[in-house]
DNA sequence: TCCGGCTGACAAAACGATTGGGCAGACATG
DNA sequence: CATGTCTGCCCAATCGTTTTGTCAGCCGGA
């Protein structure tokens, strides 16, 4: 393992000073260096092949280029790639690293790692959580910039980006207005958590905008999982007078009403539409037909997040945004009008 | 934002020098330093809440403590979440830090990215690709410890973990012969990629040992997502004799298998068994019954790279080593044995 | 008294960059 | 010739640690 070049090195070589050395390669501002020199010291740069050392230049300037990514078990989730995709990807376009630490869920070790990415002078942090809601961002953080990611704060000076769960919910449910449907059922989720209100508000959105007053008997809860979407189905498909369409909290549960519907011998699209949420291509793509569903901003979120950052950190004036961002439709083959006959 | 304490301030409050409190807080070996100073330095530091700036330290040390996981596109995969969790939860265990950056298989922005980390000091690299398979480690690694995760290396200098993809082929296999099977058909992979061929291996090994000679009319190949396994399940199940259970290249695959069995009329388990591969659990755990399938062995893999690194760079004598990591069964609901009738 | 050895600490030099404040020399001006 | 201004560059301090080498004081032995 050879030494590695340092601007000494080119300063010697170049038979100049480290001073200009370094005035040179950063186009220091406000410096006269002739352009003769300037040709010199970037020829041997070239020539060694220098790159100034980070961690030198970060003790110096007391900033690291670096942000980190803490969340609770965001990396354990389906979609997490996505986040932390979009994140690396932004970052590096702007010539930004990103650490990486997850807690656990665990409050202490979340302070353990905070401290411990502070000590490395990390400019900054994405503070996400699994299930985006409001969230107390740790004492820790207070000094330091932060975005969160999937989550949002009550204090408004804490920038954040979410999905928009009552948007996604009006256009799911809008596909089916548009395609003609009139009675649609939605099987949501059990649990209280943002996105359960927000695409059941965004449903009801829909319907009214349309004209339709909606019907509580078409509304239902359950697990939402498989076994939840199809125990959901099997009511929904027994009631009478039954929809024509049905908008799944998410693809599991869309997963568990396919089920449902072959059970009843319902044939999807033809007897009965679906559309799902998440997009989670595993399910989506692997369901016949393949599921209609929404997709969550996962990846725009991630990179926004990083790009609201640093923009905060290079310019700490920067007003503070709490963002929602568009869930968009994708479609498949599980629509279709009512009562079409099949088309090839 | 208040001014943060360095060991200067520890130093003039406890009326020592800096090098003495370096030398207390560090237990440097061999220093002598009576019981009374290092009490009071002790507890100077926890009084003004003392943290060591990690990035002067790493600049001294010429090492960082910091390693760094480059991918091609791994981030994408759904599997992705559990490899990066393994290895960062390793590495926090060790109190090393992560950063991520993934390539999107442009070997050039590879080399960029590879580059900056160098520049910030990295002690070592986790190298990962999206399939398991040999792999070319870039030039810029040579001088830098390298661990390859999910891929291996022509070169034995260069330690690496990977599934055990023959292992679990037969265990799955295994697992049919076990519940009484003797006609296991095989749903394989159209790709030529290690796994295809492991597991094919694997599943020809667990039959010979039960002295069954394997039939190549019950293996086929096919698109690995649901549509290969649905067309591969059509033409398996009108083989005749059909065979009483089929072992699936992945859980995709196994989902598609689902549907053909549907629409021939058949039952998982009680007319046909059925594992899969991945354990996907938005699949597995989705369909009904429960999918049976093998689990690859993320999390350890993430987990046993990032030890086996930090390892080799505290002692750069430590002997390389190629492992293939188990992957177990997880059994679900999709297997009994031929001819059972359902259970309850 | 002188010397050697031990104890307990400290000063200063790194590590590799950035940057504010000089300082020579060239040239023009009065 | 003295003075002033501009050009082009460099010195040295700094960021916060670790580590090598040194040193004052004390005690015991000859």
């Amino acid at each position: 393992m050879t030494k590695r070049i340092s601007i000494r090195d080119v300063a010697l070589r170049a038979g100049v000073s480290v001073t200009t050395v370094s005035h040179v390669l950063n186009d220091t501002p406000g410096k006269r260096i002739s352009d003769e020199t300037r040709a010199r010291v970037r020829q041997v740069a070239d020539e060694l092949s220098y790159r100034p050392n980070s961690v030198a230049r970060s003790l110096r300037l007391q900033r690291s280029q670096i942000l980190a990514l803490v969340s609770d078990e965001i990396a354990t989730t389906p979609h997490a790639g996505q986040i932390i995709l979009g994140a690396q990807e932004a970052a590096s376009k702007r010539g930004w690293l990103l650490m990486l630490v997850n807690s656990g869920g665990d409050r202490e070790t979340e302070r353990a790692e905070i401290r411990a990415l502070q000590q490395r002078q990390v400019d900054g942090f994405l503070y996400a959580t699994m299930y985006h809601q409001v969230v107390e961002v740790p004492a820790e953080l207070a000094d330091s910039p932060v975005t969160l990611l999937d989550a949002r704060s009550d204090d408004p000076r804490i920038p954040s980006a979410a999905p928009d769960e009552v948007q996604g919910g009006q256009a799911a449910t809008q596909l089916l207005l548009d395609r003609g449907h009139r009675r649609i059922g939605l099987i949501n989720n059990f649990h209280d958590i943002p996105a359960t209100e927000g695409r059941l508000e965004g449903y009801h959105r829909a319907l009214r905008q349309a004209g339709i007053q909606p019907d509580d008997g078409l509304v239902m809860r359950e697990r939402s999982d498989a076994v939840g979407g199809y125990r959901a189905g099997l009511a929904m498909l027994d009631h009478y007078p039954r929809p024509t369409a049905i908008f799944c909290f998410n693809d599991r549960m869309a997963m568990g009403l396919y089920q449902a519907a072959a059970e009843r011998g319902l044939r999807i699209p033809e007897d009965l539409s679906v559309v799902g949420f998440d997009n989670q291509e595993l399910i989506a793509d692997g369901l016949r037909p393949g599921l209609t569903t929404v997709a969550l901003p996962h990846y725009e979120m991630g990179a926004w997040a990083v790009e609201t950052l640093i923009r905060r950190i290079e310019d700490p004036g920067t007003p503070s945004e709490q963002v929602l961002l568009r869930c968009p439709v994708i479609e498949r083959g599980s629509v279709t009008p009512p009562g079409a006959r099949p088309s090839g």
